[in-house]
DNA sequence: ATAGAGTTGACACGACTCGTATCAAGTTAT
DNA sequence: ATAACTTGATACGAGTCGTGTCAACTCTAT
């Protein structure tokens, strides 16, 4: 199990290492959102109405990526992942977390290094805002819709939509 | 000199290593575009009147952009550039090319491997094409120009514009 | 034609990347 | 208390990629 392979590149990457939140000594002993473990069949849409959202310690957030623990904390210490935390410093990651990782490892199948994955992440983001820029832009509802359709059209192009 | 060192991943990687015209065994002998060995002062702008664009034999190609010969055979190898060929087979750089290719260093220098820089070309090439598509659905000529100037922001944010 | 400079693709090496394994120390649940 | 978990740090193996070297070939100049 856990089996992956591939690459990245410092340099000139402006703050890899984001200063990650250290961990409290002698953490002030709390539980704030107790993940309760709930391991899902690997992996299952819950609770659609309300909007209570799954989150998990990483342990579980690892066997439903099927990734290792350990590639989660880079991902987090190299900033491409922002999961939460408790109050005693253990990350929690949401289904939108979840879905990021999905992303990133498409990406990385694709081959792309890390350093990659950052940049087409940021991509993703700015054609979102792309499109919402564009959408202020025009006043014809049904240009409106052909542009968002154009830009959705990219990002799929580009594998960077759906999961994600 | 020929200073750098950078990475890649194939695996998913549809025709990463492309055919690459075979040499002609014993070539058919004969001088179609003769390059002329010009290395002008390592780089200026030649001729902006006629359509006359400079063409480059790779030492000289190499020595301009302060690469190393066996670079830009790698990069031709995985399709990023695709030069062209004298019947000798020898290949021919044009401004353009030349062009590519610091635009591809220039992501290298942000950290991207190869699988990342194809990307991030590709990326620039559909959001070229985006641009026009919106263009064409376009009917107001000041909604036109602000879809491009959001487009041209994008491209140079992500860093894929100018010299390219 | 013949010599010499420059080209071709192929291969190998070293520096780097990245997923994984392991560790001591700290936290949490039973 | 104690067992099972987490934390970050470190190390290793496999892979990437720029570079160096090679024999064979092309081209220019004599």
């Amino acid at each position: 199990m856990y089996l992956r392979a591939r690459s990245k590149a410092d340099e000139a990457r402006k703050v890899p290492s984001q200063p990650l939140p250290s961990r409290p000594e002698h953490s002030s002993l709390a539980k704030p959102a107790r993940p309760s473990e709930r391991a899902p069949g690997a992996d299952e849409e819950i609770d659609p109405s309300a909007g209570i959202e799954g989150v998990y310690i990483i342990s579980v957030a690892a066997r439903i990526l099927e990734m290792h623990p350990q590639t989660l904390r880079k991902y987090e210490k190299l900033g491409l992942i922002n999961p939460g935390r408790t109050i005693g410093m253990l990350r929690l990651y949401s289904r939108e977390d979840i879905r990021k990782v999905r992303l990133i490892r498409r990406l990385s199948d694709m081959g792309l290094n890390l350093a990659g994955i950052e940049f087409a992440l940021s991509t993703a983001d700015n054609l979102r805002l792309l499109n919402r820029r564009l959408q202020a832009l025009v006043e014809d509802d049904e240009s409106r819709e052909a542009i968002e359709s154009e830009v959705n059209a990219l990002l799929r192009s580009l594998r960077l939509s759906a999961e994600y």
